[in-house]
RNA sequence: GGGGCCGUAGCUCAGUGGCAGAGCAGCAGCCUUAUAAGCUGCCGGUCGAGGGUUCGAUUCCCUCCGGCCCUACCA
């Protein structure tokens, strides 16, 4: 409608967890994989034909009849390459990253398959030995350095991944005490120290000293029970509600651990394998389970006197949902889309920047998160996905040489079956059987990809492929929760393949709260269903609530608002009623009234019509959907309801019906209609496009433009005029109110009333003429010179009736042959008819 | 706990470093030619709270309270 060409194809994200959970808990967790993929495509399949119907049902405009969904062979195949030329980029590496890992169901978890609950967990604290004491002694401005033994103390709920331990963290502000035992020196955090003596026993205790934590960063430590020494490193995430103020750190059985491990470029050790069993070769707990392994280090660090207490405590311990055993955290090989390997944070930052946010501060939190979020973890260990198709040496992990083009031939073979082609493809088929390169050294990698990042190539698959669409795309557009989801995984994809984002601008919303503005939720039974809404009032109420809502923050929803947004519909469907009604016998080719031939009010009303217009117009470019509402609904009770066509109604009832006085209303009425109709119809679609079909020829209101008012040059000076003679017009009716609420009069149409002005109000009145009392809406007005604030005087008129027209006049039954009938009404009816130039 | 945002009349929203606005709702009338309509008037506010800057703060700054989204929910 603003003369651009602005396709829109509605698509669906089918792969992913929330799906196979569904498919599972139907159909149970024992089926073959390639019979669970169908199943999950079916459900796919089926929920996004009942989503369709729901947004159709809506009046969203779209390419209904060819959607994208992502998991069509082609697209399917089109995420693979996207994924091949990430990787011919440099972006991807192999990692390995901690992960929820469920012993019991031997694979990893997804966040929505944990549980948190209360778990009973030994407790133990334990000593590090200080490896150099004079170091220590050094950075504590001790004398000397031959105290010792001294000891680095840390607190854990987790002592079979002690093993695992690579350094121990320290808060860098907390401030650290030097405390002599019996045992020997203890580092501990101040705060903690004397809770922590307590535990071990000790009754006489000296400080010998303190030291700030960032002062111990680098101190070298010697592990409890392992032949090597780890470092202590500073971590902001170390507290003081528990423990010693010192956190052992096992990078690959944490996330926490994990992050600060990759800053100090520890190893992510992981001695754990898929069956929660250390690996057979790990000293002291080789081939025991975790549990065991807890016991086996907790009676070898008691044998090596470097256990200092023991408890048992009970805390919310991550749980898998479906064995409701406790599972653990343990590091394995993923993908990663590496943010700083090849430059894609810096490249990423500059995307942001050149990108165009509503509201303006979504940038900040993208940029935010952008700036500080760790490499994107682009594998799942998933059924229901597009496959990651690469082959990888079965010794070395090393990719296959030929990775490029083996991904090619994987994609066409998808392209034709779907990604149960890779599933179901032995590896010899494209490697041979022997040879260097041969399936005899490389397997088939086992994982699928992350869904956000079929979503975050949706912008290459769909907008890149198929014909009409532009790329990068004009606006992407969704909740304020995806600028950690669909925003960055197509920021990064986007930055990753073209260097640049595939939007030129982001829109973001809120999400829909109560009346009292609290999240919806079943428990509290707050919850408002859009379809109940639509099923109710109608789609077009749904539509005007959502255009009506500051959609920046939350959308609030409740009955009572929904009962304001009826009112408002009610009263801008019943102005375009009153606009059609009026319009029935008109027909612009015939009948339309030149510019210069309107009366002066007519004018006035198209300067304001195109003054609204502008401004609604202004609105929507910049997506400000509710103040566009307030406008428009604004426009149709205040300056047409409560003044134009209030006016207006003499005019169109009581002048002849072919005067030119009755057909300047039409032709500013007309205008009016169809400027309206189509500045409503992003909103209320359905309501414009009835009102499109009873006056118009094309199919839809859709296919037109926004209308083209005339110009008038000068509609500065009538909007100015006029809206000095609508204050004047105020002083009017508040006036006859009083008299009104005296008995006095009852219709204005019985007052007669005197405008006492002077200076430029005085001749502003006085140049309506004899039409004064038709703005007015009395039988009788007229302006008298008097100095001082413009005031109203009013009498109640004693005249007949004219039983046609109301107006209260003395020339009521003047002609004999046309009793009860006034003058003007006599000579519309019969005669020439009366003229107007105002009003 | 961290990051982002919001808080103006009963409801939806404007607004500005200088008297706080509209529509709807409510109340009181009018009209019966938009009639499950229309018109008029009235009522309605500590601009979330408390500090600070300023001659002056609803507006700028800080703190707090309440709410929303994301994230972390720990050793």
């Amino acid at each position: 409608m603003d003369g651009f060409d602005a396709p829109y194809v509605p698509g669906w994200d089918c792969h992913g967890l929330p799906i196979e959970l569904v498919v599972e808990k139907a159909h149970g967790k024992d089926i073959p994989a390639a019979r669970f993929r169908e199943l999950c495509r079916e459900y796919a399949a089926s929920q996004v034909e009942r989503q369709k119907a729901d947004f159709i049902r809506l009046g969203v405009l779209g390419d209904w009849d060819n959607p994208y969904l992502t998991m069509d062979y082609r697209f399917e195949a089109d995420i693979i390459r996207e994924l091949g030329k990430i990787q011919a980029n440099g972006h991807l590496y192999l990692g390995a990253k901690p992960v929820h890992w469920c012993v019991d169901c031997g694979s990893a978890l997804a966040e929505a398959e944990v549980e948190y609950e209360d778990k009973t967990s030994p407790a133990i604290d334990v000593a590090f030995p200080v490896a150099d004491c004079s170091d220590l002694a050094q950075r504590l401005g001790l004398e000397a350095g031959g105290d010792c033994p001294a000891y680095a103390v840390i607190w854990t709920t987790t002592p079979w991944t002690l093993p695992a331990n690579r350094a121990v963290a320290v808060h860098p502000d907390f401030v650290y005490d030097l405390v002599r035992t019996p045992k020997g020196l203890l580092i501990l955090a101040r705060d903690l120290a004397e809770a922590a003596i307590k535990r071990y026993g000790f009754e006489t205790v000296e400080t010998v000293a303190q030291i700030k934590g960032a002062d111990l960063e680098g101190l070298t430590l010697q592990h409890p029970f392992y032949d090597f020494q780890v470092p202590i490193i500073l971590a902001d995430f170390v507290s003081l509600e528990a423990g010693v103020g010192l956190v052992h750190i096992a990078p690959g059985h944490g996330h926490d651990d994990y992050i600060a491990g990759l800053k100090y470029g520890l190893e992510v050790a992981n001695p754990v394998g898929d069956d929660g069993k250390f690996y057979a070769d790990t000293p002291i707990v080789g081939s025991q389970s975790i549990w065991a392994g807890n016991k086996t280090v907790l009676q070898t660090l008691t044998d090596n006197g470097h256990l200092l207490a023991e408890e048992k405590i009970q805390h919310s311990y991550p749980h898998c949902w479906r064995h409701k055993t406790p599972i653990i955290f343990r590091a394995t090989r993923q993908w990663f889309i590496g943010m700083d390997k090849e430059g894609l944070r810096a490249k990423a930052m500059q995307a942001v920047a050149d990108t165009e946010f509503f509201p303006a501060w979504g940038r900040a939190r993208l940029e935010a998160m952008m700036k500080n979020r760790p490499d994107w973890c682009v594998s799942r260990q998933r059924n229901w996905g597009v496959p990651i198709t690469f082959f990888m040496h079965k010794q070395t992990g090393e990719l296959h040489p030929r990775s490029q083009e083996l991904l090619e031939e994987v994609a066409k073979r998808v392209e034709q079956q779907g990604i149960e082609a890779w599933f179901s493809l032995d590896a010899k088929e494209l490697l041979g059987e022997s040879g260097e390169l041969s399936a005899e050294h490389y397997e088939k990698a086992k994982d699928t990809l992350d869904v956000w990042f079929d979503s975050g190539v949706t912008h290459a698959c769909l907008l890149k492929e198929r014909e009409g669409l532009k790329h990068p795309a004009d606006l992407y557009l969704e909740g304020s929760d995806q600028h950690r989801g669909w925003f960055q995984s197509s920021l990064l994809t986007g930055c990753a393949t073209d260097g640049h984002a595939p939007y030129e601008a982001l829109l973001t919303h809120g999400f829909v709260v109560d009346g009292k503005g609290m999240k919806m939720s079943k428990s509290k039974g707050n919850v408002i269903a859009p379809q109940k809404v639509s099923d109710t009032l109608g789609a077009e109420i749904l539509r005007l609530w959502v255009a009506s809502t500051d959609y920046s923050g939350e959308l609030t929803i409740s009955d009572e608002i929904l009962k304001r947004v009826v009112e408002a519909y009610r009263r801008i469907r019943n102005t375009l009623r009153f606009l059609l009604a009026n319009t029935a016998d008109f027909q612009m080719a015939e009948h339309e009234v030149a510019m210069d031939r309107l009366l002066d009010i007519d004018r006035y009303a198209l300067a304001l019509t195109r003054q609204m217009q502008e401004e609604v117009l202004a609105d929507y470019r910049v997506y400000s959907f509710h103040t566009a509402v307030q406008r428009l609904h604004h426009f149709c009770s205040e300056d047409l309801g409560a003044f134009y066509l209030d006016i207006l109604k003499d005019r169109l009832y009581t002048s002849g019906a072919n005067s030119r006085a009755r057909r300047a209303a039409q032709t500013a009425l007309w205008h009016i209609l169809q400027t309206l109709t189509r500045l409503m119809a992003p909103i209320l679609s359905f309501t414009a496009e009835e009102i499109w079909a009873l006056t118009c020829k094309s199919d839809s209101v859709f296919l037109s433009v926004w209308h083209e008012l005339p110009r008038q040059a000068d509609a500065d000076g009538l909007l100015g005029r006029w809206a000095r003679l609508r204050e004047l017009r105020g002083l009017a009716t508040k006036r006859i109110e009083e008299f009104r609420a005296a008995g006095q009069v009852g219709s204005s149409l019985q007052a007669d009333i005197v405008f006492l002005a002077d200076g430029t109000d005085f001749d502003l009145l006085a140049s309506l003429g004899d039409d004064l009392r038709f703005v007015t809406i009395t039988s009788a007005a007229r302006v008298e010179r008097a100095p001082g604030d413009t005031r109203v005087e009013v009498a109640p008129l004693s005249h007949e009736k004219c039983e046609r027209c109301w107006h209260v006049r003395p020339d009521v039954n003047v002609d004999p042959a046309h009793p009860g009938l006034c003058g003007r009404c006599v000579s519309n009816l019969f005669g020439e008819g009366e003229s107007r130039a105002y009003a």
